[in-house]
DNA sequence: CGGGTTTCTGGAAACGTTTTCCGGGCCGGC
DNA sequence: GCCGGCCCGGAAAACGTTTCCAGAAACCCG
């Protein structure tokens, strides 16, 4: 204790030792008291949160870890950080983790084994308390590894449920479903997909609940109309290009994400072509950037602030098994309209550049 | 020593122990070799390292921390998250901190001084290494707390330097001069400059450029031609608005970022005009997305690699005073030529839709 | 050949917590 | 009134490192 006494210049941060000090209480109770464990006595209880504030305390997280095991750090990977959706899912997400105490610590890493197994490395090494994935195809190694380690998991993605394993589910069906329907009451025939990579589990659920649209509606889902693609702005435009190809182009194409969805207008203003006179063109994800597009863009809207708030919840729930916790919802996806889809162009309407321009306005407009 | 023996049940992790046993040498003699410090005979180097790939040990960093004071992690805060040209730059700085050994902690606070002074509490608490901030306004508070526990800093801002506090610089004047220059060259008189917040450091450099820029051309920059905007999308449309509404609106609209141009071109969408024929805009920063834009985005680049690089080379160089640090250059900007500038209208011009296609290639292109 | 200096090594003390273990006091029951 | 159990508080043992210190060995130079 007067070893303490030795160290002459004042330290900057406070101790556990000087909390008690002042508290006139021994350093268990302290810790005790902070950590609302065991029981102690209501008035050294209060006495030690005075100590604690009037010092300004604030227990060393790294001392902390070291000997509870639990480092308060949850990780997060990401791939696709390029894509729009995941800043804000990434926002929401270590906003949730704040609230509860947890800090984040980011991986974002390139697609490729090597650099995943790096990262997943690094977050063993850390010991994060739980990982949050996002995104991306081949996650079995890293499941497993992490889940190996009994570390606490979730992938914010529809992937096939692993034993140990938590994901937050999606119906991307009700929202494909909508955005199938519209093109069909539009008058719509020849609808293409233009589909994620088929590694990711959330792309090969787009792409299954577009054909289960397809079928009930009784229209064929041809395989060159389903083009897989990679989510992404370049992977949108070669999409098309390879559509446009085609003997008999689509009269409508829908996205797997906002991205492939822009691309896939680019690619079409650079033949001098526009939607929707030309082409009626959907997206997904709905991500903040999509509105803006000239002209807006139609999208199947997926709640980035719900799928953070279920993917937190769950990792929560594995983490402290005492916190509440709602079984999450199924997160909800529906059509947003806005002006990227019209009726199939009709050869009347085509080369008449008048009618272009009023045609901006898509023709029907449910909503 | 035989202490460990009593542990019945095998770990998971391999201890400094196990190596220092298993390479029959002491533990300070395995933290010596791992960690490259003090002078080890050259045998039992090997045999240390021999045992650590053998054992595959992996130093827990938790305890390392707490005993040298160094948590080997780099603190990432972040405002504008939505801004598309953050998650590259957080892509990049995080791989360069990767690649040297640091960890990133992530704090995307939103821009009210309470959340930020939380964020810095946290660092603080963690005990970061050092700490990188993306552009808020108003920093001061933080950069003095840091600071003050002088912990190393950059700013990914041309603010102004702060005594003890880095900054990447950034000539924002080249590619804004080219700009004007551009604009200049293809007849336009009146040019308007969307500014960002100008309690931004970045944002106040960037209309500095302009108005000097304008004083080159010896061109008058009015007030009302100059509106103070925020970076965002909406901001950009709000901005238009405001400058459609002028008695001689601009022909040409300078932006201080790409998100204030694409709301600018989205607002003369729904007026039912159009860049270029209607009005010239040139945007700032020149995000990926920028070229996918209807029609692409004419935009001053800045590179965030370079600024990733500068920012991390500079934090680095205060962390750890030895590493090899050559002065990061100043980032440079030019100006991206795509199709939304063209000469301002003329009245011979404006109703020929044949000539309206012609003019989407920009007139001059020095360069 | 000896003394001093340098180089290398191992033991042990720190780092700031949580957690286990134990003892003492108090209460209730017999 | 005594004993058992229960609650509470303190001492001390971890946790896994780095780093300080001291001693041994080797080396250099006179």
């Amino acid at each position: 204790m007067q070893k303490r006494s030795k160290t002459s210049k004042p330290r900057a941060r406070m101790d556990i030792r000087d909390v008690a000090q002042r508290a006139g209480v021994s350093i268990s109770t302290v810790s005790r008291v902070t950590n609302r464990k065991g029981s102690v006595n209501r008035e050294m209880t209060d006495r030690v949160w005075r100590a604690v504030r009037e010092l300004n305390y604030q227990p060393d997280p790294q001392a902390r870890a070291l000997v509870s095991g639990r480092s308060h750090i949850i990780g997060l990977m990401v791939t696709e950080i390029t894509n729009p959706f995941f800043p804000e899912l990434i926002q929401r997400f270590e906003q949730l983790a704040v609230e509860s105490g947890y800090e984040v610590l980011l991986a974002s890493t390139p697609n490729d084994p090597a650099s995943i197994a790096m990262s997943v490395r690094r977050m063993l090494q850390r010991k994060v308390d739980g990982v949050a994935v996002m995104m991306f195809g081949r996650e079995a190694p890293v499941l497993e590894e992490l889940a190996s380690h009994s570390v606490p998991l979730v992938v914010m993605d529809g992937a096939p449920a692993f034993p140990k394993i938590d994901a937050v589910r999606v119906n991307y069906d009700e929202g494909i479903r909508q955005a199938v329907a519209h093109l069909v009451e539009l008058g719509h025939q020849t609808i293409a997909f233009v589909s994620g990579p088929l590694e990711q589990a959330s792309a090969r659920l787009r792409l299954q609940a577009f054909e289960k649209a397809m079928r009930a509606h009784h229209l064929k889902a041809q395989p060159e109309l389903m083009p897989e693609s990679d989510h992404t702005l370049e992977g949108g435009m070669a999409a098309m290009t390879q559509l446009l190809a085609l003997s008999h182009p689509p009269t409508a194409v829908v996205c797997s994400n906002d991205l492939t969805a822009i691309g896939v207008l680019h690619r079409l203003f650079e033949v001098g072509k526009q939607a929707p006179a030309d082409l009626s063109v959907i997206g997904f994800d709905d991500v903040h950037i999509a509105q803006f597009m000239l002209p807006p863009l139609t999208t199947v809207r997926m709640s980035c602030a719900q799928i953070a708030k279920a993917a937190f919840a769950t990792l929560r729930h594995r983490i402290e098994p005492a916190s509440t916790h709602h079984a999450p919802p199924l997160i909800t996806t529906k059509l947003i309209l806005r002006q990227t889809t019209g009726a199939p162009y009709a050869e009347s309407m085509r080369r008449n550049p008048t009618t272009r321009n009023s045609s901006r306005r898509p023709a029907g407009r449910p909503q």
